[in-house]
RNA sequence: CGGGGCGUGGCGCAGUUUGGUAGCGCGGGUGCUUUGGGAGCACUAGGUCGCAGGUUCGAAUCCUGUCGCCCCGACCA
């Protein structure tokens, strides 16, 4: 390709609305451009990208005999609303644009496919002999972001991969949950970025084993906690560990003492002379479950730790049997319009009365109690008395008598000691999820109906995993990881193209006449090369060059009349004086070495 | 959803407080000079200042509404 024809547009500046790096040099480069918050076009330069990652994708998958396809991505709702998904994912704050039809029939734009592959799956495959299937697309995805934000990493619209498989057992499914742990491995090891995978939440998705594979950056949205041998990394939504000991609390009689203006934690250890490790907090939440009704929640806590609103969500979802759609903090205001009376928050006990609950007017009349394990191990302990101003100083659960439901509902953190080993503590990094692996089992089959006859004539739902990457995001992801002052610094695997030639000079026309002649040798042996052929200036040329980070340059200029060229490396800029022959042999074998 | 900020040529911005009918840098076009790290000079095109009302002799500027975009937050009451 002749740059004078590529449509490409390199800014000088970045545009004030990226924040983050990768997101500026995408669109100083020209390879992406903003439609409207949270859509981008992928410009031809971002498409060439694209279309080799994908092609990595393809080959792998395919390895493990993967089918690939195309499924639709208008989904009807009654599909969702058999699964259950549909209010979830439309009410409140779900994530799926819908829309209904000229008869007002109801639509959902895919934002993952599920739904759809295992109705299909089930009316195709009758029988345990058509199994194992391992089926997946490569499209362009829909949600409707809370919060859309940095350029391809969060988009309302972008590229996904996601396949899905179906089992005869729960075996069958863990074999190819790990020959999918391997192909991702492969996948991103071949598009050269580095990335961590880690134990992770299953989320709306549902299921049981999960993994994420996350490229470690700084303007990564995920917390991961790793553990210095690398035998233990996990999402922080799901991370466990333990906890750092509590300071112990000398034991001495249970009494009430007065803490006025002291309902936080941190006022109440100061005035008090406590340790934060020594106090219970009380949160009051509130769950709205899919089938609207509202529970409200008194969630104890050791008042040096964090609650973890996932794993709370998931205890919550387990102990109803229904989904969470919202979970949030209960105030002031919501008492007043339930018609209930103020209830002295921030000093609250784990023993709070359900009486008070007793004239709420949509609310459940009775609090779903989770305490934390950081809380139930106290044995001697500090809590609020459920009265204004007075905290319980030294008391015990048993003084409290409250029925508790033992739980972990705590974030772990960076300094926590590591479960698989005492002697080592957990650090947090930042990550980009680019790919997430599921087993499923049989959430969407039993849901859906969609069996098959086993061996014994019998119908069974199928055990089911699901594996997706996130095309657009490992992109930029790429980017993130890799770059520098001038600009992108491209792997090569996925880099636009993989040589580019600069023209120095134009209105030369030896350099011109040996820089074409270079473009159409490489070119015939297959290299993808661009040549810049602009009547610019050569600086213009090898900052655009630069910027856009193709991996290898070749210069063009005032060696030209002895037949030599330069070859500049993008990564490190190392530069060799070579002739044709010596460039060509060079590129050869130095591109085809990095292609595996 | 809540909070904050911003909408002025393709991009980055000034002008808004104190109304007087729009400016800078980059980019675009033409010509000449230049030609190895975002060149110089000259000329030139391009904006009903997001949109709609209102106030005023007069609005980018003040008021009201509206649309769009960006950032922060769903964090120990």
């Amino acid at each position: 390709m002749r740059v004078s024809r590529l449509m490409l547009v390199t800014l000088r500046d970045a545009p004030a609305d990226a924040e983050i790096i990768s997101h500026q040099l995408l669109l100083r480069g020209g390879y992406i451009k903003r439609v409207t918050s949270g859509i981008y076009a992928y410009m031809p330069l971002m498409w060439r990208v694209l279309k080799k990652i994908t092609s990595i994708v393809r080959d792998e998958i395919d390895s493990k005999s993967g089918l690939e396809t195309l499924l639709p991505q208008l989904h009807p709702a009654d599909l969702w609303k058999q699964s259950g998904r549909w209010e979830g994912y439309t009410a409140g704050e779900g994530i799926m644009f819908h829309l209904k039809d000229r008869q007002g029939r109801e639509l959902g734009l895919g934002p993952t496919h599920e739904e759809v592959i295992t109705r299909i799956a089930g009316e195709c495959i009758q029988s345990y002999k058509q199994l194992p299937i391992n089926i997946y697309q490569i499209q362009t995805k829909f949600r409707d972001e809370i919060r859309p934000r940095f350029g391809l990493m969060r988009g309302r619209e972008f590229i996904m991969k996601d396949g899905y498989s179906f089992h005869s057992s729960k075996e069958d499914l863990k074999a190819t949950y790990k020959d999918m742990n391997d192909a991702y491995k492969r996948i991103f090891s071949r598009c050269g970025i580095k990335t961590v995978a880690v134990d992770a939440d299953s989320g709306a998705i549902g299921g049981a084993a999960s993994q994420e594979f996350m490229v470690t950056a700084n303007a990564g949205e995920d917390l991961i906690l790793i553990s210095p041998d690398n035998k233990y990394a996990a999402n922080q939504e799901k991370a466990i560990s333990s906890p750092q000991e509590p300071i112990s609390l000398e034991q001495n009689e249970p009494c009430l003492i007065e803490t006025i203006g002291q309902s936080k934690i941190e006022d109440l250890c100061e005035k008090q002379g406590f340790h934060s490790s020594q106090v219970i907090k009380v949160i009051l939440l509130l769950a709205i479950v899919e089938d609207k009704k509202e529970f409200p929640l008194l969630i104890s806590i050791r008042a040096d730790q964090e609650l973890n609103e996932t794993k709370l969500t998931n205890c919550i979802s387990k102990s109803l049997g229904k989904n969470v759609i919202q979970l949030k903090r209960i105030t002031k205001e919501d008492f007043n319009s339930q018609g209930l009376k103020d209830l002295p928050l921030g000093y609250l006990g784990p023993d709070l009365d359900d009486a008070v609950l007793k004239e709420a007017l949509t609310w459940e009349k009775k609090f779903l109690r989770y305490i934390d394990k950081t809380a139930s191990n106290l044995n001697c302990f500090i809590c609020g008395a459920n009265k204004l101003n007075q905290h319980r100083a030294f008391y015990n659960w048993e003084l409290l008598n409250s029925s508790k439901e033992i739980v972990d509902i705590r974030n772990a953190k960076a300094g926590d000691i590591c479960i698989h080993d005492k002697n080592q503590k957990l650090a947090e990094r930042r990550g980009i999820e680019v790919g997430h692996i599921f087993q499923l089992g049989q959430k969407y089959s039993l849901a859906l109906e969609s069996n098959f006859t086993n061996e014994s004539g019998e119908q069974q739902p199928f055990w089911m995993g699901c594996y997706g990457i996130g095309i657009s995001r490992l992109a930029q992801a790429a980017v993130e990881q890799s770059y520098d002052q001038s600009g992108i610094v491209w792997p090569i695997s996925i880099a636009p193209f993989e040589v580019i030639i600069v023209i120095a000079n134009m209105q030369d026309k030896i350099q011109e006449k040996l820089g074409n002649d270079l473009y159409i040798s490489l070119k015939s042996k297959g290299i993808d090369v661009l040549i810049d052929d602009r009547n610019e200036r050569a600086g213009v040329k090898f900052k655009d060059a630069d910027l856009i980070g193709i991996p290898w340059r070749i210069v063009v200029g005032r060696d030209s009349i002895s037949g030599k060229v330069e070859l500049v490396q993008r990564s490190n800029g190392i530069t060799d004086l070579l002739s044709i022959d010596q460039l060509i042999k060079k590129l050869l074998t130095e591109i085809c070495s990095k292609k595996r």
